[in-house]
DNA sequence: CGCATGCTCTGGATCGTTCCAAGACAGGGT
DNA sequence: ACCCTGTCTTGGAACGATCCAGAGCATGCG
């Protein structure tokens, strides 16, 4: 078991090693692995060559004391939330790290604190900035309110936002975001062209910026086909239970024969009404969620849902990032993205 | 906006600074923060004034370069597979970096390749470990032939394990698991209660041991009741199409009157074939689940389903990381938890 | 009074890397 | 021959913390 990746039987082997065997300085060893072009050729390759034999790769610990950069990436996770479908943060998570690492960076998880308010979450930004653990932040959250952006931005903190700077037109940071109308309007749209005209919109309050980005998407599709919107769209809280009110509400009131939701999770309580009633989704009923969560593409018949492009998401907040911490300063402030609609059973 | 986090408007406040303010010299500064009690009382509270004043917190960088220990564990994460669903690792992360937290560790994300193979993830492990950027890992598949578990103890790199390491009784690492017999046991013998006799069993192929010791759970406790099992018992791949596939025939040619499922995915492929028949999940049939997924919690009628203390599993983890790193050789290679059983309206 | 003892505190060295300024060397123009 | 320019390489200093050995200073004992 002795091929490449050689053991260390006591510490790995320094730059200074490499220098050694490779019979050059310190500083050129550096260069050749930081700056190879300063190298005149046959030199570049000894060194090299050394490098490759001893197993040399440069000490972290080391080089961030000295260039003042930690390279990890502050990523914070929310509690997830039981009860919902929303474990969608999965796919965005492991493509930021896929991004993260090819632009020389890794990904640091924290936590505030286990009460979950956003607050209580600034103490946790703050140790790590003032320890110099990381070099800069990825925010998820930027709902109306939420002080994060704000505080960063007046500590003059790194870092890039998924999601737009809603409530702040003042706010300067690079930000990523999904069009919600969009993928509003391709679900509506897509229902209409199933023949639906009686299509219902269950979303979340109307405090929630996004939701009303999704909504806007129900209404713009459904007005310019000149089709009523009236009576048929309700707000509520993001939870099944309230799905489940809500739609069985609008199926006594308004009498609609298909459901677009705000989320997955609101779409799955459409489907325990159906479920109530003995009506089949995707044959009686027409139902489409948001976020094509797994919990959509498992149930049964299949939940049409708006999938958001999570993976590219991803890379273009390491883009920013990268922009943000080295030297080109990026002129694009934001990104939105658009979203797909991946139809299934239920529509 | 100028409380207790003060900004530091070029850089932060090192060892020197708080020596120099509280007057004393910069060892009795570090010896404050890492070993209070060596100093008299007075010159303690001194130090930890001008610390507060200053708003000193210690450079991440310098001490991990001088204790050769960077504070951090990492931990691999696989591609989410689509289309199942088995998100529920969210739980786990969640509780593995508030116990590292308090433990003063950070958790850093890393993932081999895009491609998935286990053998492909090797040589980031060794570049992390290469380049001190850990001081352990976190390894959560230890499936039969996964190579990460051998490769490390052969590295004699410090690691936990979730998951017991079936295909190695000579191995000596710490471990964490959830005893999926104990499970399998509490999902059969639930729905014996509720007056079912012949009931299936749908798990994974022969070579998960994983899955062999839920199964076993099932077998022990009809075992126990004298119930029949012949031609009850179906294996097959972890997929919801597998699930579906599996109960169909089950039906047509052992008529069970409740399945009891090696996952949540394959319980749900076993809710497709119902919807398929026009039968209704717990009214008609009986399914049982595992892992408590968000699927499980929020798909019509409710899934019941075995729910993992992955929260525990996580302070498991951490407890034994610390045992690793630290002074105390714990004694304990290996923890086995006990999970619980969520009833739902499948059954 | 001398000296050992224990408690506090100090200054220098060190971890492994990169920054900085300058040295060595070869080639080209006058 | 001379100097100058540009390429390539070098040694010393620095990043900010902790380790180590020892200094200062009471106290206690013979």
């Amino acid at each position: 078991m002795s091929d490449t990746m050689s053991r260390f039987p006591v510490t790995p082997p320094t730059l200074a090693d490499v220098a050694e065997r490779a019979g050059v300085s310190r500083q050129t060893v550096s260069n050749a692995v930081n700056n190879p072009d300063l190298l005149r050729e046959d030199t570049l390759l000894r060194v090299q060559r050394a490098i490759a034999e001893l197993g040399y790769l440069p000490n972290r610990a080391a080089r961030n004391l000295r260039t003042r950069a930690s390279h990890l990436i502050g990523l914070p996770i929310k509690a997830a939330e039981e009860g919902t479908a929303n474990a969608a943060m999965d796919r965005f998570v492991h493509s930021l790290v896929d991004s993260s690492r090819e632009a020389g960076y890794h990904v640091l998880l924290f936590s505030g604190t286990r009460t979950g308010k956003a607050e209580d979450e600034l103490p946790a930004y703050d140790d790590l900035l003032r320890s110099t653990a990381v070099d800069a932040f990825v925010v998820t959250d930027t709902y109306l309110g939420n002080p994060q952006a704000a505080w960063l931005n007046d500590r003059r903190a790194p870092f890039v936002a998924f999601g737009r700077p809603w409530n702040d037109p003042e706010a300067r940071h690079p930000w990523v975001d999904v069009d919600g109308a969009a993928g509003g309007d391709m679900a509506t749209s897509h229902l209409v062209e199933r023949g639906h005209h009686r299509i219902a919109w269950i979303g979340w309050r109307k405090d929630s910026l996004l939701g009303e980005d999704r909504r806007a998407g129900w209404s713009r599709a459904m007005r310019s086909r000149d089709i009523p919107t009236a009576g048929l769209a309700s707000r509520v809280e993001d939870t099944v239970a309230s799905g489940r009110e809500a739609s069985a509400v609008l199926l006594d009131e308004a009498r609609p024969t298909a459901f677009v939701c705000a989320s997955d999770t609101l779409a799955m309580g459409v489907l325990h009404t159906l479920a109530d009633r003995g009506l089949r989704a995707g044959h009686d009923i027409a139902v489409t969620g948001f976020d094509d969560s797994q919990v959509a593409q498992t149930v049964p018949p299949g939940l049409t849902s708006v999938r958001l492009p999570l993976e590219q998401v991803a890379i273009e907040v390491v883009r920013a990032l990268e922009g943000l911490l080295g030297a080109p300063p990026s002129v694009a402030p934001g990104v939105l993205l658009t979203p797909t609609l991946v139809v299934r059973g239920s529509s």
